[in-house]
RNA sequence: GGGCGGUUAGCUCAGUUGGUAGAGCGUCUCAUUGACGUUGAGAAGGUCAGAGGUUCGAAUCCUCUACCGCCCACCA
């Protein structure tokens, strides 16, 4: 007679249970019984070597796994491709802290070379964590498919891709007005700036005594870089300047200014008039190419001034301010000045305080028309002039990809509208080197020779470009770069559209845009039918979780504490897509309570059924209590299947802890003791319970795993499952 | 400034095309060791933010108001 224990002590069954399903195979597809099954896939999004998972990790495996696990059952060849991300600039910085809080050095006094080598230590290790954590959530990854967006089949998928576009036109280096972050040495996309609110002032002022228009501005020390003053157009108090020039010094730099008028200025602000600093504000950069206006930098890498005399030359912006204030004081030029409320650009991982500079940096063209080489698209077609902006809006407004909630869709397309090229050079050292060579030319004043390719060009004299890429733009390849692309593999072929790609809608724009853009120009398919988009996991009183709060759920606390079943059925539990779920601790303690009393369901089915069939499972209504039980089963069943279908996993999840609890334990096992001790009742009752816990096992094992597969595998050792591994028993219809 | 959400039981939230409000946790009462005390039976608790409209009927659709939140955006 087969005993389990008292309670499910979850400790004592997952490792092995994972080994046992690893050991298995079936994680991999083509290990599969059925290779008839359709294919079903979908790519875990890979996490940063940055460090560990966190609970929205734990949400977003967990919602992939049930996805996984159920399809597999279903009979799909199932594949979910593992995978981490070497995250660039994020782990580059997190690893330059680290040096300098140890050692006090920085990345320049180790070199490249020794600085990458450390950089690599730390990714190996924040790698080996996260795959534990992985494993340790129940996650039925396919690790013989395991990717790392810098190994080197994705190297060749990025080389390739940087190419094509090349070739294409698409990638091209431009000098313009970039965002650069002075304290990561780097320029950064737009997408990277974090606007941040804070006081500054406004101060209202004249170039000079004799100037006819006083001009408002936060940063007085860049007006030494002015090379105009913008009205706008029906501006009546200026209409007598428009188009003159002025000749002033400005504390101690000559600058000629001439007054222009555009739309993009307000009157209403400050005095109307906006002091023109073409090289370094992006907005001013725009109205001085509609001018033609000279582009005058003042203002380097370093966020020091490179012009004036000893008051500002050298010094920070933010000292050469607080000069230029106080000369303009001394000369009785400021007019008024006063607190105002400013949006300042940050850098997302350093924290500098962006520096619009003229930079040379490499940028993609979303705009540009090019013509698509191969195309699966509805409704564009191979040859045809399109834009990648327009790939991108298509797919979506077309509802071959489904954004799901739909409202993220609004979002997205408010995204692309206002999208413009997107800067994907680096000057970081850990990525993807820009595979791009340069051959200086003798002669001065001509430009270098230049080679795109896959490797570095025959000849010597070749130079590599320093900088890297963007980590988005690897991590856009990932849906097919994982499946052997550009090497046109039988897994591209079989695996590629993905089905389902979940992650939390904080990386909607980061990511999912950009692998639309990059799956469709570079193999003609979507990247995936549907994007599944989770809220963010907040705490208990529903504060974001961040390291200054203290209030960090680190999910393999609450595995050890719960077991890794009670975490992920509490995270999906009550829990609609796309929402903000505040996260209790007493949550996942109930459903451990949960797990627990499945636990013992089981026990007591096996308690009261030595003698009845498991294999040939029927069930048979003879009593009214069998005939609720039937109608609440299928009740379920029909539920959990439709849910499922329709990615209602909180209402499946509800429908399924409903159902055993409250009707299969609490009801049905209630009568069970009275129909057990009565002769014409006893058989059929008996072959009900195993019946039900059979298909509540199945149905539950998706959302927990370990415990379903603990029971399973009891069942298993007494020759009572169909299956040997619940894993892949067959899903009921 | 532009866009998108939210406001439902003490707390955290569900509520699938409009048909007399649900869950988990918490609270209160009772039961008892029988698979499980990580239990069972029962109870209390909500004019679904407010106002107006459409409808036989609105938490659900429309309009407005109030408050809260998120995303985007260099009114210098």
């Amino acid at each position: 007679m087969l005993e389990l224990d008292k309670a499910y002590d979850a400790s004592k069954y997952e490792a092995n249970l994972y080994q046992l399903w690893q050991d298995s195979g079936l994680f991999n597809p083509d290990n599969l019984p059925d290779q008839t099954g359709e294919p079903y896939t979908i790519v875990l999004p890979p996490p940063n070597v940055t460090g560990t998972l966190h609970t929205g990790h734990a949400l977003g495996v967990t919602i992939q796994d049930i996805l996984i696990r159920w399809r597999r059952m279903q009979g799909r060849r199932a594949l979910w491709i593992p995978g981490t991300d070497h995250a660039a600039i994020a782990t580059q910085s997190k690893v330059e802290k680290i040096i300098e809080k140890e050692e006090g050095k920085r990345k320049t006094d180790l070199g490249r070379e020794e600085f990458l080598s450390r950089v690599e230590n730390f990714a190996q290790s924040s790698h080996d964590t996260i795959v534990g954590q992985l494993k340790s959530m129940g996650a039925s990854l396919d690790w013989s498919r395991e990717a790392f967006t810098l190994d080197e089949p994705r190297t060749l998928a990025v080389r390739t891709a940087f190419k094509s576009m090349f070739d294409d036109g698409l990638i091209y280096r431009g000098h313009r007005v970039v965002n650069w972050d002075p304290k990561g040495q780097t320029v950064i996309s737009d997408d990277e700036v974090v606007h941040q609110e804070r006081d500054a002032i406004l101060y209202t002022f004249k170039y000079s005594a004799d100037f006819p228009i006083p001009i408002s501005t936060t940063r007085p020390e860049t007006k030494v870089g002015d090379t105009a003053v913008a009205v706008h157009p029906s501006d009546e108090r200026y209409q007598e300047f428009i188009g003159k020039e002025y000749d002033v010094e400005f504390c101690g730099v000559a600058l000629n200014i001439k007054i222009v008028a555009d739309e993009s200025v307000e009157k209403d602000f400050g005095t109307g008039a906006l002091g023109v600093t073409p090289a370094h504000s992006l907005i001013d950069a725009e109205i001085a190419q509609r001018h033609n206006l000279e582009f005058k930098p003042v203002i380097n890498e370093f966020a020091r001034m490179t012009v004036g005399d000893e008051r500002i030359f050298d010094k920070k912006t933010t000292a050469a301010r607080e000069a230029v204030v106080e000369w303009l004081k001394e000369h009785d030029l400021v007019i008024s000045e006063g607190p105002i409320k400013q949006n300042i650009a940050t850098a997302e991982r350093t924290g500098g305080v962006i520096e619009p500079l003229p930079k040379v940096q490499w940028f993609l063209a979303v705009n540009k028309p090019f013509k698509l080489k191969h195309s699966e698209i509805e409704g564009i077609s191979a040859g045809q002039e399109t834009t990648l902006k327009e790939l991108m809006r298509h797919v979506v407004s077309s509802n071959q990809i489904d954004i799901v909630p739909d409202r993220f869709a609004k979002t997205y397309f408010n995204w692309i509208d206002n999208l413009r090229d997107w800067c994907i050079s680096r000057q970081i050292w850990y990525g993807h080197r820009i595979p791009v060579w340069y051959k200086p030319v003798n002669e001065i004043g001509t430009e270098p020779e230049i080679y795109c390719g896959i490797e570095a060009p025959d000849g010597d004299n070749w130079i590599q470009d320093e900088d890297t890429l963007d980590t988005w733009f690897s991590s856009g390849l990932w849906t097919f770069s994982t499946l052997g692309w550009p090497n046109k593999t039988e897994d591209l072929g079989k695996f590629h559209p993905t089905d389902v790609l979940e992650t939390g809608h904080d990386i909607l724009f980061f990511w999912i845009a950009r692998m639309i853009l990059m799956s469709t120009y570079h193999t003609g398919q979507i990247p995936f039918k549907k994007a599944f988009l989770h809220g963010m996991v907040r705490d208990a009183q529903n504060r974001k979780m961040s390291k200054s709060l203290g209030n960090i759920v680190d999910p393999l606390d609450m595995t050890a504490k719960y077991g890794t079943d009670a975490l992920r059925f509490a995270l999906v539990f009550n829990t609609a897509p796309g929402t903000d779920m505040a996260l209790a601790e007493d949550k996942i303690k109930g459903m451990k309570h949960f797990g627990n009393k499945l636990w013992n369901i089981a026990r007591y089915i096996l308690q009261n059924t030595e003698s009845a069939n498991f294999t040939a499972l029927k069930f048979e209504a003879r009593t009214e209590a069998d005939k609720t039980l039937q109608e609440n089963l299928e009740n379920c069943l029909a539920t959990v299947n439709s849910s499922l279908e329709q990615f209602q996993i909180h209402t499946a999840s509800q429908n399924l802890y409903d159902f055993t609890w409250h009707s299969l334990a609490d009801v049905y096992i209630e009568a069970s003791k009275l129909q057990l001790a009565e002769n014409n009742t006893k058989e059929s009752t008996q072959s009900n319970l195993a019946y039900s816990l059979i298909t509540t096992l199945k149905l539950l094992h998706p959302f927990m795993p370990f415990v379903t597969e603990a029971i399973w595998q009891e069942l298993h050792q007494n020759k009572l499952t169909e299956s040997p591994l619940l894993l892949t028993a067959k899903w009921p219809e």
